[in-house]
Parts: C-alpha cells; sequence; structure tokens
DNA sequence: ATTGACCCATTGTCCGACAATATGTCAATA
DNA sequence: TATTGACATATTGTCGGACAATGGGTCAAT
C-alpha cells in the first residue's frame, strides 16, 4: 500500500492577479487614498516588472473591484467603490443562483424596517427634505406605473441613506436591483398608489418625529403589503426573480 | 449668452467592457449555464471581433465578478459564484468607507435574529447535524482564542446556512470577513467562551425545536453581548474596522 | 496497470506597433 | 483679455505576432 501523506495543493497564482492584489493591498491599507492618481500604465507594469498587457489584466480585475477607475478618461485614480458598482456583482451572483423572491422578502423584512428604525437617530434636516420632496412627488404619479415604482424605490433608497450606515446599504443593494423591480409587475396589476403613499408618509412622520418603533413597525407592514400583492398578483412569490435591469444598451 | 442645452454627455465603452457585458448577458440570461464550458480564448476573441489581449481584458471582469473561473488551470467555465469571492468585493468598498464596528453591530442585529429565526422553518437535519457537532467542538477548545473564533464564525455561518437563502448568506457576507474578525480581539480580552457556548446552545435548542421566537431572541441576546464586549474592551465601537485578512501570502 | 516518451492545444506572458484622444503650449484673432 | 486655432506630446485602447510552460491525450514499453 502507498503511504499517503496528503499535500497542501500548491496554488501558484498568475502574475496579474498578484499585482492586482499588491496594488490592493496598497489602497486598503491606506497608503494609497481615495483620489489618489496612479501612475501612468507604462510606469506601473515597469515597477512591476511585467508588461503593459499583464498589468491592464490586473487593473481590470480591480476596475470590476470598483477601487480604481478612470479620471477623465484617461488618468487611473483610486476610487471611492459605488453601492451600485459592488450591487451589479452582487445581483449577478443572485440571478445565477436562482434566488427566489420569496428569499430577497425575507431579507427585505430583516432590512427595511431596521432602515427605517435606525433613520429616526441619524437623519438629516437634509434627508427629511429629500424625503418630503420624493413624498410631495409621489402624489403626482400615482397612476403612473412606470413613475410610481421609480419614486418607491427612491423612498427606500432615501430612508436608507439616512441612517448614513454604508454597511447597510451595501447590505440592501441588491433589494434595489432585483426585489423593487420585480415588484413592478404588482403596481401594474394592482396600482397600490394609495397603500404605498399611506406607508411612505406613516415612515416619514415617524423618522420626523423620532419614533423608531414607529418607523419600524410601517416599514414592515409595507414589507408584508409587498408580499401580499405578489401573491394576489399571482407572481410567483416562490418563482426566482428574472433581471429587470437586464436593458444595457449597446448594439 | 450662449444658448445652454445641456446635452448628455455620452459615453462610449470600450470594447473590453462591450465583451465582458455581452458575455456576462449571455450568462445570466441563463443561455449558458452554470458548469457549462466556453470555447478557448482564440475562439471566442475570433467570434467577438477582437484580439485576445482585448478579450483576456473582458474575461478578467467576468473572473472577479466570480461568474467565471478555470475548470482544471485551463478550460474557461461558468461558474456559480462562491459567497466568499463576491464577498471580498464588499467587504473591500466597505473598508474603503471606513465602516465602523458599529455599523456593521447594526446590520448584524438586523440579520443574524433573522437568520436564527428562518433556519427554524427550514434546517434539515444534516444541518442540525452539523451544527451539534460544531458545539462539541467549541466545548473543546474554549480557551484556545484562535480556535474559538473560528467555531464561533463557523456557527454563525451553518446557521446562516440553514436557512437555505442565499440572499441572506450574501447580504451577510460581509459580516464574516470583517465583523467576526474583529470580534477576535474581544475574545482575546475577555476569554468569554463560557457566554457563547450558552448563547449557541440555545440557538441551537431552538432550531431543532422549531422555536423561530426563541432562535430570534438568543441571537439577538448573542448580538448584544457582542456590543457590550466591544465597549467593556474599550475597542473602538465607534472605530472603522481594519482588514483582518489582510494577510494574504505572498512575498 | 503503471510508467515513460511524445505531440498538441491552450494559456500566461512578452514585445512592438499604431490610431484615437486628452493635455499643454503658443500664436493669432476679435 | 478671452477665445479660437494650430501644433506637439503623452497615454490609452487595440492590434498582431511570438514563445515558454503546462495540462491532456495517445501510444508503446514494462
Amino acid at each position: 500500500m502507498s503511504v499517503n501523506h496528503n499535500f497542501t495543493k500548491l496554488a501558484r497564482q498568475p502574475a496579474y492577479r498578484a499585482v492586482s492584489e499588491k496594488i490592493r493591498q496598497v489602497i486598503l491599507s491606506g497608503e494609497l487614498q481615495a483620489g489618489d492618481m496612479l501612475p501612468t500604465e507604462l510606469e506601473l507594469a515597469e515597477q512591476f516588472g511585467v508588461t503593459r498587457s499583464t498589468l491592464r489584466e490586473a487593473i481590470r480585475l480591480l476596475e470590476e473591484s470598483g477601487i480604481i477607475g478612470r479620471a477623465d478618461r484617461k488618468r487611473l485614480v483610486v476610487t471611492l467603490p459605488q453601492t451600485a458598482a459592488v450591487g451589479r456583482s452582487v445581483s449577478s451572483a443572485m440571478l445565477m443562483h436562482r434566488v427566489t423572491f420569496k428569499e430577497l422578502w425575507q431579507v427585505a423584512m430583516g432590512l427595511e424596517p431596521l432602515a427605517g428604525k435606525l433613520a429616526c437617530a441619524s437623519a438629516t434636516d437634509e434627508d427629511k427634505q429629500r424625503l418630503a420632496d420624493n413624498l410631495q412627488h409621489t402624489e403626482t404619479v400615482l397612476d403612473d406605473h412606470a413613475r410610481l415604482l421609480e419614486a418607491e424605490i427612491d423612498f427606500h433608497n432615501l430612508v436608507a441613506s439616512a441612517t448614513h450606515n454604508y454597511a447597510l446599504l451595501q447590505a440592501r443593494a441588491p433589494l434595489n436591483d432585483l426585489f423593487y423591480p420585480a415588484w413592478g409587475a404588482v403596481i401594474r396589476a394592482l396600482s397600490p398608489g394609495q397603500r404605498i403613499l399611506v406607508a411612505h408618509r406613516r415612515v416619514y412622520g415617524a423618522i420626523c418625529n423620532n419614533q423608531p418603533r414607529e418607523a419600524e413597525r410601517w416599514m414592515e407592514k409595507h414589507m408584508i403589503d409587498f408580499r401580499r400583492g405578489i401573491e394576489m398578483g399571482n407572481l410567483g412569490f416562490d418563482q426566482p426573480v428574472t433581471s429587470a435591469a437586464n436593458t444595457s444598451d449597446q448594439n
């Protein structure tokens, strides 16, 4: 019989990956901060001792992570990742995993009431003003399905932003891409404009009056309404969500 | 005075990005499924009418999203994104945004009790067995700080997995990378092995007996303990978390 | 059934090249 | 002075070709 000592299957990584990791480290360590310009591709390539081709591949990895981008279409610049940019990767993953509407709803039930609650303590006057503007705008589009959905999504984003909690913003990013858009079907089927407006007003009022319990409860009711809408419309609560944001413009 | 009509600043996208988007679309539309092999780089390049260099840059973008990878280090293959892979991008973003421990804790307060609650309804016998194994293992490492932290993280992952809710798994991914590791300092400072074990046992018991309320409450208590630990240890509850997983191995 | 020798396809990396495009300078003009 | 135009320069996006290393396959020898 053979003596079997299990060796750890050593994984060498290609150069483009090593370069990418190195740059990422430097950025995450704070040595390079958001807004800092990076050297030109040629210069970077020389520093790492690789060719421009290899370096460019490394750059792409960081680009997709959203931590570097281009300033004015030329120079590379360290960037503060936008929630939307990072969220797209997450959303892609969820689509491939065939996440159901129910799963997203469960997460929404955990995060949206929380957002309402937290917003009470942290919303600035500017946040409140933006919410007020949103409510006013919503009233004018109650019967315009597309705009209503847009206003609806905006409202929830504004509440989340009012928490000033980036971790929360990031955690709920996929809801924007997958959960609410899918809900557009409900709006078209049931025209629940009034119910939406009432719930939003309650949440807004609670935030303004610093009543976290109220904000939490009404956001929860609002979410339960969502579920009811999906089920009543027979729109596949247990079905995988489909990518609504599939409409990237190109030939 | 000049007539000022604000034109939308048209943004042309480079070829590597267009190619990347196209492939992503095909995958997300389901036309290509996880496990499917892609043609060779040369073949793909010819199909798109670009050179291999350009195509490779496109591949890097998708690679970072975790939706394609390499089977046996050669052929490209459509991959089901791993939570860890996608989570890394998210974690990077959070680090750059200087997310505080408090922010992460707030998210954890929203998601971990939820995970406990949902797990009650969806945990399989196998899930329960894994939890039981984890508890048994935890008892043996109560005084080994490193292993205790590891077991602690494992437990929460197991509970989350038991929900069989991928959206939830993805949403709480950054907690694994940033929240719990940072909590290692608490373990070293306070040696709260017993408290941890008690809470875990309660959660486990509630899941086995299908008592969602109990599971939720004990998970919540557990999280509050976390916060207390951080504050008692004076470990910077309001400070940005630092990347503990910064230790990637390379020269 | 394992080993070794061999071939082949594909990747990772390199090099050199060029057009398109921003940036900067400077003169000309109103 | 402020705007315009002409020009030189730097940098990116893309191309095409090249080669070593490596994994997979075949086939013969043991």
